[in-house]
RNA sequence: GCGGUUGUAGCUCAGUCGGUUAGAGUACCGGCCUGUCACGCCGGGGGUCGCGGGUUCGAGUCCCGUCAACCGCG
């Protein structure tokens, strides 16, 4: 399938099932097949992947970080090099997160006022300011194909006070960010809904970014302590508030089974580290659920991870083998079950666009739980 | 043969002046990971303190004997 070229950021809505919806992104780096589960790269590079493997994982986008690329290796550096694509060999669209979610998360000492947030870097405590405006100039200097809107993000359970001045701060920003992105064909601004749980500061948010106007919108704060039963609560409503000619982006999800229910429920894009982290920490995801190769009982094992998926470390290595690279602590292990884990979510993704694309998501669902809940991913 | 050093968890070791239920790292068994400080984090099982005797209210710790390993001297 070629892709469209187009030097303007678009969105076309494919089929719809229920409220699952299958699309597609256009860019002047490559299209983008809704939903799309983006994996992460934050230092520019998915860790222990090379970028043609992630590609070959069928992977559309990357998400990028302003907030680790700012303090190393710099934005200003990472321009003068040519740009994030070139600096790390992708060739596709990059989303850049904004650096809102990582200040609070990972930043010492931050103070956060109305211009911005203030913090000390965590990897040599020096300090650094960042606003919508220097978030809006750092992601232009990567080159970010998609950038998000500069916001804060409450962890969970919080106050509802303490949620809603947080959400109308990030809405003054969402602002702010979308004065300071100006006008830049072929890249796109995301604006973020906040809101926690709460259905009415979700509505609010809703407002307050259609009102500004963005490319696309992102359901922030989710998937931050307050359970997937909550988080589906929020789901069944929030993406119906944003504009359904835009891409919906849910950051920071998640398990498989997250994701199939945020699809579900009608979200097209999607970002986690899980994949990617638990493939370095010995965990796989397989359709018949999850794999710690760390336990004993893979040890002499000759079969593959998964005889279904046709991934490199299930075509050509046995569990044996990957628990013994686990176990020694070689790189390999690192690699293999992170590719593993990539290419299962993508394939995922694309199982999930061709159930919607053929009206049978609901079946497709179906079988997903069925697999999962027979449990047998160790059949003798 | 003589002298010395060391024997504590599978492994490498800590253990104060003799004083609660002998600890650590690692290994082993398992769990966790959601807009990545992360080849990481958390938990668990595991010891007749070489062996025998003695002193003491009480010994991994002090004394005697013995066995083993290592070093040195013959």
């Amino acid at each position: 399938m070629t892709e469209p070229q187009t030097d303007r950021f678009s969105y076309t809505l494919h089929a719809t099932d229920g409220a699952a919806r299958t699309g597609a992104i256009s860019t002047p780096r490559g299209e983008i097949r809704t939903p799309a589960f983006m994996p992460v790269g934050t230092a520019a590079t998915v860790k222990a992947m090379l970028p043609e493997s992630v590609a070959a994982t069928g992977a559309d986008i990357l998400l990028g970080n302003t907030y680790h690329l700012m303090l190393r290796p710099g934005a200003e550096r990472v321009a003068r090099l040519g740009g994030l694509h070139a600096f790390m060999n992708w060739s596709k669209p990059i989303l850049t997160d904004s650096g809102g979610f990582q200040v609070m998360s990972l930043a010492e000492l931050r103070k956060l006022t109305e211009e911005g947030v203030a913090f000390r870097s965590h990897i040599d405590g020096s300090k650094h300011m960042l606003t919508p405006d220097r978030s809006m100039e750092i992601q232009k200097l990567l080159g970010s194909d998609i950038v998000m809107a500069f916001d804060e993000c409450p962890a969970l359970p919080a106050e509802e006070s303490v949620v809603a001045e947080s959400m109308r701060l990030s809405m003054r920003w969402a602002e702010r960010s979308k004065a300071a992105f100006g006008d830049r064909p072929g890249h796109a601004l995301f604006g973020i809904q906040q809101g926690g749980v709460t259905r009415e500061l979700r509505e609010e948010s809703a407002a307050a970014l259609t009102e500004i106007g963005f490319d696309g919108y992102a359901i922030g704060g989710l998937a931050v302590g307050e359970g997937q039963a909550a988080m589906f609560g929020v789901l069944d409503y929030a993406p119906g508030m944003l504009p359904a000619d835009r891409p919906r982006y849910l950051m920071g999800v998640g398990k498989p089974d997250d994701i199939v229910g945020a699809v579900k429920r009608g979200v097209d894009m999607m970002d986690c580290v899980l994949p990617s982290r638990s493939g370095r920490t010995g965990q796989a995801w397989t359709r018949r659920g999850q794999v710690n190769i760390k336990n004993a009982r893979h040890a002499d094992d000759p079969r593959p991870l998964d005889a279904d998926c046709t991934c490199p470390a299930c075509s050509n290595y046995s569990r044996a083998y990957l628990h013994h690279v686990f176990r020694s602590g070689e790189i390999i292990a690192s690699m293999l079950l992170t590719w593993h884990n990539l290419h299962y979510y993508q394939e995922l993704m694309e199982g999930m666009r061709a159930a919607i694309a053929a009206g049978r998501f609901a079946a497709f669902e179906t079988e997903f739980h069925a697999l999962r809940a027979a449990g047998d991913i160790d059949p003798l």
